[in-house]
DNA sequence: TAACGATAGTCGTTATAACGAATATTTCGG
DNA sequence: CCGAAATATTCGTTATAACGACTATCGTTA
């Protein structure tokens, strides 16, 4: 795969200094660019689940529960694949779970965890909202080729490799 | 009550929807990319100025008036530089203005507006934060070549266009 | 000049999210 | 069996987000 790469030219062939503050300058337009691109995507996604009164991270939870399939999850395994703390994620189930969206129950084998499952009710509101989202990716691929596509998901990729450290 | 809906079928021809679901799948894994990059990078941001007890976006309000020197600006145009919406912006510069990180005094030519200044703690602030902020930065630029990173901006600044309109 | 509409900003309310402290229950190691 | 660790929850505090209602001011116009 071929990166697309922006020509910059330096007149100046310059000192180290002057070339680390230029790649530092390039962190923080790319730190902008992304937290600017990021908010711009939430926004559009918050328009879609706003759509059926649900929040993003309700939306994060469902979609979780819903590859999570019939063996459901513990709690705070939810609150591992967000990253979210715990009591956060209990009240937010509570909403859910308000909505009939999600089903909870004490695991026999294990009974301080808690297996939280979808309901067929959550899985109904999700195929709702599935060809927005869907739109909101197409959106968001609109202005790139493919490869350009391909190529912004490895390095997003990698850019999250480093901050997760 | 219970109300089913029935699942929305796909009726598209074979031939057409393989190649589409392909481009969308990208999609889809850009939105997530995306969404997982910045919420590790506002993770490390909200780290870097937590130690100084402010949020990012009270840090962006602060780095908006430092860009504005001494001229000052209407509340609501610093609402129009963050991408967020005007009536959160007077109670986020309320805490600021309590802990005088912030100064506002009604403009004398339109006296409507409310000028926003950064004060001399404000900056001072700033000052201390700017090399973690930095450091976050260069994190993220880490794991990137130096082509990498400018392609990396270049292709946010696309997703950002697209997803603006 | 006096009324009108438009603009700028503040003030409610409500819901949500993030974070810490404390608690109860359960499981597991020594 | 006893203590340590894991799991989940409750509670309290603070901040953000969205919405509408309200006040004050400005510019214009009749």
């Amino acid at each position: 795969m071929h990166i697309v790469v922006m020509t910059i030219r330096d007149n100046r062939p310059a000192a180290a200094t002057r070339k680390d503050e230029s790649l530092r300058a390039t962190g923080r337009e790319a730190v902008i660019g992304l937290l600017r691109a990021a908010d711009l995507l939430g926004r559009r996604l918050g328009g879609a689940t706003g759509c059926e009164a649900i929040s993003p991270p309700q939306y994060n939870v469902l979609r979780i529960l819903r590859g999570a399939g019939d063996a459901g999850l513990p709690t705070l395994e939810i609150g591992n694949r967000m990253i979210e703390q715990a009591p956060g994620i209990t009240r937010l189930l509570d909403r859910l779970e308000a909505r009939s969206l999600v089903r909870r129950e004490r695991c026999l084998r294990d009974r301080r965890q808690v297996l939280c499952y979808i309901t067929p009710q959550g899985l109904e509101l999700l195929s709702r909202l599935d060809p927005s989202i869907d739109a909101v990716g197409d959106d968001l691929r609109s202005s790139l080729t493919g490869d350009e596509a391909r190529a912004l998901v490895l390095l997003l990729g990698r850019v999250s490799s480093a901050l997760a450290t």
